[in-house]
DNA sequence: AAGTTAAATAAAATCGATATTTTCTTGCTA
DNA sequence: TAGCAAGAAAATATCGATTTTATTTAACTT
């Protein structure tokens, strides 16, 4: 059994699409038509329509009244909102998580690490692997679910999947990434499980800014980002 | 012109059925029968559908997976949960509010707490006063828009509007905010404008686990909170 | 040639109906 | 009487078609 058959037939197209989004397949601000997507799925309207609503709902795609629903558009004010928005929940969520984390928060940190680490980058034709970026948003799943809030969790997720989208803007990133990201996440593994909160949250914090500079040096390097990374203001 | 038109039929009895929501008109937990609201709104199944799907996400209500969809069943674990993130969340925003807002932030939150201030209590037949309840909500997210991140207000935002379900369980706690209430949002709304960041963030904290607390002392009250109120754990 | 209007095309939003699944009811059995 | 099973009823999820709205194309005007 790979993954549990989805319950309704809206919940997998859901799924698949969430998972296309997310893994870069679609260009940021390019129109998603219904009908198209319904064919290639093989279901009706309605329930690309409901996976659809759904995903505008995490902000995954944005919904236009009477014109259908496109790929969240990119834009640099957002993604300066978005990387301040996860420094300061995650950040939070982590103090809270050290704080209040047991042995199996440290076992779950350490073991989400060790995969991420043995998590092979295979960075072909410069886009970010699917299951390297399963397991980096695992790692930083695990930090968090010390502080054993449901809502927090889930919302600091939620953030990060938004971010997620700005990943494939350039194909750099990627180079980007494995200079000094393993040494990274390492820092932060050990800080956190060494309970100094404050280490920890630093690092982080350059983590999430570092991946940032990166696409905005990325973006500015462009001489019309608009054209060349979907970016929309 | 009261509010403009909405463009679809569906934006239209999603607002609908969240102002119901929010008002307290529906029991927590208890069944929405699409075919119902369908007749009384005059629409077809679909659009109650893309309403729900949306509410869904928003954490007002549930889906139930092939068994349609119920008012978000509340709970002693999820209310503090809940607390426990606005608290978190508000008080983060409002710190960077306090520090970045400038003058218009100041006379915004002035102005919704006079606003707030000079709406009438009017607790008819133990109900929150709809009016007084928006006046509420705006005031709060005033103070929170000095730090200039539509990400942090709106993700606050959902989770205030989360915890207003909570505020129909009990019909005392009318009665228990017009004790003290006022003082506290004046209390709130001075600290803030004097820039006293830290002062403002424990009024503001208070503020939150007060109603919590209120809550929690109501449920327990109960012999049986299931039955009395809708709560389900 | 640029701009404007009007028809034609394409797409989205909505509907009404069907197929499935769940829930309720009723009668049976131990 | 409690528990179970089968059938009836209700409600959901999905479909296919219709209506409405947006977009494109083409013709026309200045």
């Amino acid at each position: 059994m790979t993954a549990s058959e989805p319950k309704t037939h809206s919940e997998g197209v859901y799924a698949s699409l969430r998972a296309e989004l997310l893994g870069g397949s679609f260009l940021p601000g390019s129109k998603l038509k219904l009908a198209g997507i319904g064919t290639r799925y093989g279901v009706s309207l309605s329930v690309v329509r409901e996976a659809m609503t759904r995903l505008a709902g995490e902000g995954l795609v944005r919904a236009l009244p009477q014109r259908g629903f496109c790929v969240t558009p990119l834009s640099v004010d957002d993604l300066l909102d978005l990387t301040r928005a996860r420094v300061l929940i995650e950040t939070s969520v982590l103090r809270e998580s050290i704080g209040q984390g047991g042995l199996e928060w440290e076992s779950a940190v350490i073991a989400a690490h060790h995969t991420l680490q043995g998590t092979t980058y295979t960075t072909d034709e410069g886009h970010l692997d699917a299951a390297w970026s399963a397991a980096h948003q695992a790692f930083h799943r695990a930090l968090l679910t010390g502080a054993k809030s449901p809502r927090l969790e889930s919302i600091a997720t939620e953030l990060r999947d938004c971010s997620l989208l700005y990943q494939h803007w350039s194909i750099d990133i990627a180079g980007d990434l494995d200079r000094d990201v393993a040494a990274e996440h390492r820092n932060i593994a050990e800080l956190a499980v060494a309970r100094d909160a404050e280490g920890a949250v630093r690092a982080l914090t350059e983590h999430i800014e570092r991946t940032t500079a990166a696409l905005l040096a990325y973006a500015e390097s462009q001489t019309d980002p608009r054209r060349a990374a979907g970016i929309s203001a």
